[in-house]
DNA sequence: TATGAATGAGGATTCATTCAT
DNA sequence: CATGAATGAATCCTCATTCAT
């Protein structure tokens, strides 16, 4: 029998979390120290050790559990009885708020963490699961729609997906550093724009492709 | 009256550089020491100092020399006398091509230099010049197409060239973990059937103006 | 609630401070390095920086806390219920005393400390304002005895004081390469012999005023 | 045959040396670097070596030739015609113009050189020598003056010279973290007539030493 | 179990000295 | 002879990790 309940830990543990992820944002994770986290999270160094192996353990505890929850989220937002553009199209207003709103700070955790992707293997695993698994889903939608005799027929889903999904972290890249909200905006319309006129183009007509 | 050449000295600058962009792709700004350089290079640690002040200073001129021109490269080679889409999807192909074939590892630094960013407003201007530099002239490219007739009257010239600039930073993000050579052939071949789609959509084609 | 009770954390320092003493003295302060002292002190470099942020200061505290107080001291032994005179007599002769007898190595000390004070205005400071103690509170002295009546009216109270000030320190410098103690003790007399000679002239010694 | 003339020679080596002594006298022997001593003086660094084996050789020969020469100095500048009463006096005035007008950055050297004295024997050699000196000749000047039965017959000639030369580097001392001019000229007022208050004192009384 | 003091290897930078040109 | 680029040992300081209390 645990002095503290499970719950209790796993509190501190998501506390030490949250502390490490706002240090990690501030500094980066090389210039983030360990007492760093342990100030911030009002922990001692010595208790973090015992919630964390090491320093770049907390790190990927984060990118595991933070940043590959994406592809699990999308689907549970988005999958109800939409039509497949609609859910293409809410992907993308998602991404946007997401960015702009609601977690601002995880679109930048993984700039940190790609730091860390040229060395550590580990990390880099967890992002290629990420993609994976966000281009999956993404094409999936692609491929409904053709099945329904919604987009074109010949509309390449992977490729899409691709597309989206790369789109989406260069546009996090380019936000990290400054792209005021009005760009924002602007961007989100007009790849709507431009997937509608690929995926559902006016009439009948099947543009050769380039 | 220089003992050795101007030109010596530069050869040997860039011999530093050359290693110092190995090092920082190999193992990240932070992780790579001024050791790793020297010895890459061949130089000694004193030596290196008399090129480049600080360690930090070689990653800025890193950046500034081979990231930042990027823009006036494209410029280059692209402004002869092609039509404003022929120079867009030009463009679209120097940067594939730049990725896979001409300079992997400068599409892999940028990556390296942005994990500095967050910490470093310095290294945070280099790439917003950058950015900005790219955004223009894709810009510029839609507004001369608009002009002539030739794409959709009320394109968003910011915006396309916005969502090409992220789009091709978030396909170096996403092929610096491992994307395959097949995935970046179709990236490209949908980016362009995107964008054709939404500049010269089909009935804007047959009517120029009015 | 610290760990250690703060006396501990005290006499630590203390040590610390006692081995940075030792290694200055026996290398100068540029010469000594962060290792000397660590070694010296038993403690790791680690350990020495959790009581002093820098070599500097180090030096600095050395200066503050074993140098600075000298006008304090002299204050509290002598100002009893002596007359100036014995009062002015009692400093040469601690001063004598510290000097071979008590604590040989703080007057070398300032030698060190001195050999700063055309780098470091804070060293400089220091110094400055040991000086500044000792003269006022021997200038002090001289204008009780002038207006006892006991020594001559127009005695020029800091300029005397700063002679003795100066003297002292003069004998410090040269009693570190190598006084022998039969000149320093001659020297104390003869010193007391002068400034008797001055303050109290065998004329104004029968009529002391009018 | 040498190429250049012996005295061009010459003449260089103190432009080396003149330069090194304004380096040392800003920044410190330690602090002064090579490249700074060369910078200042327009030769190249390995030209310095050329004239000085190590820069420690520097510090020794400006130490040699530019303050052993003291006392020589002294004893051309007062030993005319003079009672022994004004050669001593003479001396106090050269060595407060010295300070104040002539020379104040010899005076300075030899605060830098005494951090230095610390670690090296030579200069500790050399300094000795200059003490010795100056002390040598200063007692003589009492002795003559007792001789010619013009001070008092007990004056302890040796302890008197001693606490002048000590009174004058500590002045130098004094004066270099910035006494006033004022207070040099008091000083030297009142250093003359407590010398007079104990060689010549007003009558026949002979006071007991304290 | 929690604390935070101590450890010490590792990293950026400097600078006296050498030596190829 | 002169030059000044190159060398690399030495220095100050940091910080992930351990462990006595």
């Amino acid at each position: 029998m645990p002095k503290v309940t499970e719950g209790h830990r796993e509190s501190r543990r998501q506390a030490i979390l949250d502390a490490a992820q706002d240090v990690f944002l501030g500094k980066g994770y090389q210039l983030a120290t360990v007492d760093d986290i342990a100030t911030k999270s009002g922990f001692s160094v010595g208790a973090l050790y015992r919630y964390f192996p090491t320093k770049s353990d907390i790190m990927l505890t984060l990118l595991e559990e933070r940043l590959s929850r994406g592809p699990e989220l999308l689907r549970r937002l988005t999958s109800d009885r939409e039509t497949p553009w609609e859910s293409l199209a809410r992907c993308v207003d998602i991404f946007v708020s997401a960015l702009r709103v609601r977690h601002p700070s995880t679109g930048r955790l993984l700039l940190v963490a790609w730091g860390e992707t040229l060395q550590d293997g580990t990390v880099r695993q967890g992002l290629q699961r990420r993609f994976g698994g966000l281009i999956e889903y993404l094409a999936s939608l692609v491929r409904q729609g053709v099945e329904a005799g919604d987009f074109r027929r010949d509309a390449d889903a992977t490729a899409v997906a691709a597309i989206l999904v790369s789109l989406a972290d260069g546009v996090t890249l380019y936000w990290s550093v400054g792209t005021p909200d009005v760009y924002l905006h602007d961007m989100r319309t007009v790849t709507l724009q431009m997937l509608k006129a690929y995926l559902k183009p006016p009439a009948a007509r099947e543009e050769p492709s380039v």
